[in-house]
RNA sequence: GGCCCCGUGGUGUAGCGGUCUAACAUGCCACCCUGUCACGGUGGAGAUCGCGGGUUCAAAUCCCGCCGGGGUCGCCA
């Protein structure tokens, strides 16, 4: 032991506490309580804060726990009070002292130990400490660059301190609720086989083999099908995930997911167990929060056509409906040669934002612009009528209005709900692209009015999405889910013929507009499997390359069996009412997919490429160069 | 790769052609202060206004380019 600590301490801590945290440490500060008053303990923490009085010092004393005030008194230790004084923020310390109760009057309620202050009468600094670069005690917005930089000392500020205990709670309430169902805790491994569909693969060079690669894993997809196999029957795992893909606030290049895999099972087990699983959590973890029970439910169709989303945000209205029988005849161009063309005109009401302002509708044409449509049309409606059947056209106001009679506007406010004094934003075209402008501007328009509120946990499964998308640029099918997504049932007939038409049997969990899970049943018979692939354009030769192992195991005899993925990083940051994942992961990658900790990634000497049999291509760079 | 936003003492902001020899808050340093708790008081140090170029009699301020950061589209089976 290297610090010095006072003697006598292991004699009066046994005989006076019900535990002892560590040979430095007494107990934690939040524990400091009536029950410890008038007795010496021995606290270590960092100095949050000092209030010098010139003779009387107060210093906030912060550990993990909680924060306590010490009183040093040149009355009670002279020497101690002279140590005191060169004491500075985020110096750590050890000190010894009386639980004592505050003097009448100055009790601070702000506190959970603001009844009590330590009498100081023994300071040991632990470690001094630079001024840090950003404040620690204080809830400022800091530059991200240099929260990252500095880690570590962001990492002591209470939010994240927070944030970081929050996570925890969450892997720890998943893992007792999951193991009390029989699941067990299976690792896989992290460097695999890279297989080139899905997203780019994290590479790993191999030393042994020149010019062989292993891969991360994106997921343990295949893995944990593999266990179902191989009997496990109850799976899960907090695994790490890696996909060398561009980042977004609710993206990392590796993440963190519960991967869980069930035989014998079929949709319905799967979303009540996950349902019992996150409203438990919720409910244990966030009782503030207001949980919407039991879980919505719609099917990939139904989103599309109310929300224009596979992730719709339900905890507020906007919900898009269909105007395009009231326009059919229009001789407005961007209605009607859209209806030509075999589009529709879709469109949601705005409550209140009929007097938007001509730089704020432009506004919203420009978002709409942005995600590739020409535009949105905008239909203002003055608030002065009391309904929408008293509204005149002198009350309505869009680039459309000489082409509209009043009943088409009315027709057309009644299908949105909306009222005098709000706006009509419509969109023309295909579906796709209506529902990306829709889906767009009902977000935007949500957060503008407030709309959402982030103590509200509205979750809803998605259901029945198809099983293969149309892949124009490369003329073939593709996977909506992955290829080991079964089709239902009825459907499995068609894969060849109609395969457009053909339902999977996959399902996501959306919480607050973000996908908060995604799973499916498998397919586990060898022969359905082979047919996917060859749909999928794989030629037997490659079916046997990337998937042999997997048909072979199958061979072998595999129970039905499905899972399901949940997304713990953004779990966490909803639940911590955070809108970056970063804020939950305790050492992120910054936009760029750099670590700004430890400054990876970087250049290594050439020795280590040498022996990983690799030259470097482009113009630079080995380390030390 | 495209588009949008941001970059001013350690930190957070103000200033948006001349009054800037750059302001405010906080932090930092020194001194004073015995009941504070975002303690208080007095004084002090601290900024080539992200970098480069241009326009102008004059640029933190306007324009162009670059760099860095964030958001987003593409991408993410």
């Amino acid at each position: 032991m290297k610090h010095s600590v006072n003697l006598g301490y292991n004699h009066w801590i046994s005989s006076h506490f019900p535990r002892r945290i560590s040979v430095l440490k007494d107990c934690n500060i939040s524990e400091i309580n009536r029950n410890l008053l008038s007795r010496t303990v021995t606290l270590a923490g960092w100095v949050d804060r000092r209030r010098d009085h010139g003779h009387l010092i107060f210093i906030d004393l912060r550990d993990r726990s909680g924060v306590v005030q010490l009183a040093f008194n040149p009355e009670v230790a002279a020497g101690t009070h002279e140590t005191a004084n060169s004491l500075r923020n985020e110096y750590i310390i050890q000190v010894t002292g009386v639980v004592s109760r505050r003097p009448a009057g100055t009790e601070n309620p702000k506190l959970l130990t603001g009844d009590f202050e330590i009498a100081v009468n023994r300071l040991t600094i632990l470690s001094a400490a630079k001024t840090p670069p950003f404040y620690i005690n204080e809830e400022a917005e800091v530059d991200e660059n240099v929260r990252l930089r500095y880690r570590y000392l962001d990492l002591r500020r209470s939010r994240m301190r927070h944030n970081l205990m929050l996570r925890h709670q969450v892997i720890r309430y998943i893992r007792n609720h999951l193991e009390e169902r029989d699941f067990i805790d299976v690792e896989t491994p992290i460097l695999i086989k890279s297989t080139p569909e899905g997203a780019r693969d994290y590479l790993v060079p191999s030393r042994v083999y020149p010019g062989k690669f292993y891969a991360l894993p994106q997921s343990p997809q295949q893995m944990k099908q593999l266990l179902m196999v191989a009997g496990v029957e109850r799976y899960y795992q907090i695994a790490k995930c890696f996909r060398d893909e561009d980042t977004r606030a609710d993206r990392q290049p590796e993440f963190t997911q519960l991967d869980l895999e069930m035989s014998f099972i079929d949709e319905e087990d799967i979303l009540r167990l996950m349902e019992e699983l996150f409203t438990g959590l919720v409910e244990t973890l966030k009782p503030d929060f207001r949980l919407v029970k039991p879980f919505a439910r719609l099917t990939f169709t139904e989103a599309m056509e109310r929300f224009g989303s596979d992730k719709p945000d339900l905890r507020y209205g906007l919900e898009i409906k269909d105007v395009s029988s009231i326009l059919a005849g229009s001789e407005f161009g961007v209605f009607s040669s859209a209806i030509y063309a075999g589009g529709r005109v879709r469109g949601i009401a705005v409550p209140g934002c009929g007097g938007y302002s001509r730089r704020e509708l432009n506004e919203l044409n420009d978002i709409a612009r942005s995600i590739g449509a020409g535009g949105v049309v905008t239909v203002s409606l003055d608030s002065s009528p009391a309904t929408i059947e008293e509204i005149e056209m002198q009350d309505v106001h869009s680039i459309a209005a000489k082409y509209l009679n009043i009943e088409q506007v009315k027709a057309i406010a009644k299908k949105l709900d909306a009222r005098p004094g709000d706006l009509i934003l419509l969109a023309a075209g295909k579906d796709s692209l209506t529902s990306a402008v829709l889906d767009k501007l009902r977000r935007e328009m949500a957060l503008r009015l407030q709309l959402a509120d982030s103590k509200m946990f509205h979750f809803c499964y998605v259901t029945g999405f198809p099983l293969f998308y149309r892949d124009e640029a490369n003329s073939r099918w593709d996977s909506v889910h992955h290829p080991f997504t079964s089709p239902c049932e009825e459907d499995k007939h068609r894969i060849e013929s109609e395969p457009d038409k053909v339902t999977s049997r996959a399902y996501d969990l959306v919480l607050n507009g973000f996908e908060i899970a995604g799973g499916s049943i498998r397919i586990h018979e060898p022969d359905l499997q082979r047919k996917v692939f060859r749909l999928l354009a794989y030629t037997d030769e490659q079916i046997e390359e990337r998937f042999g192992h997997m048909m072979e195991a199958f061979s072998y005899g595999a129970p039905p069996h499905g899972g399901i993925a949940a997304g713990i990083d953004r779990l966490v940051m909803l639940l911590a009412g955070e809108s970056s994942i970063r804020e939950v992961i305790p050492f992120p990658k910054n936009q760029n997919a750099q670590d700004l900790t430890f400054g990876a990634p970087d250049y290594v000497s050439a020795e280590q490429l040498d022996e990983l049999h690799i030259c470097i291509n482009s113009e630079n760079k080995l380390k030390g160069k």
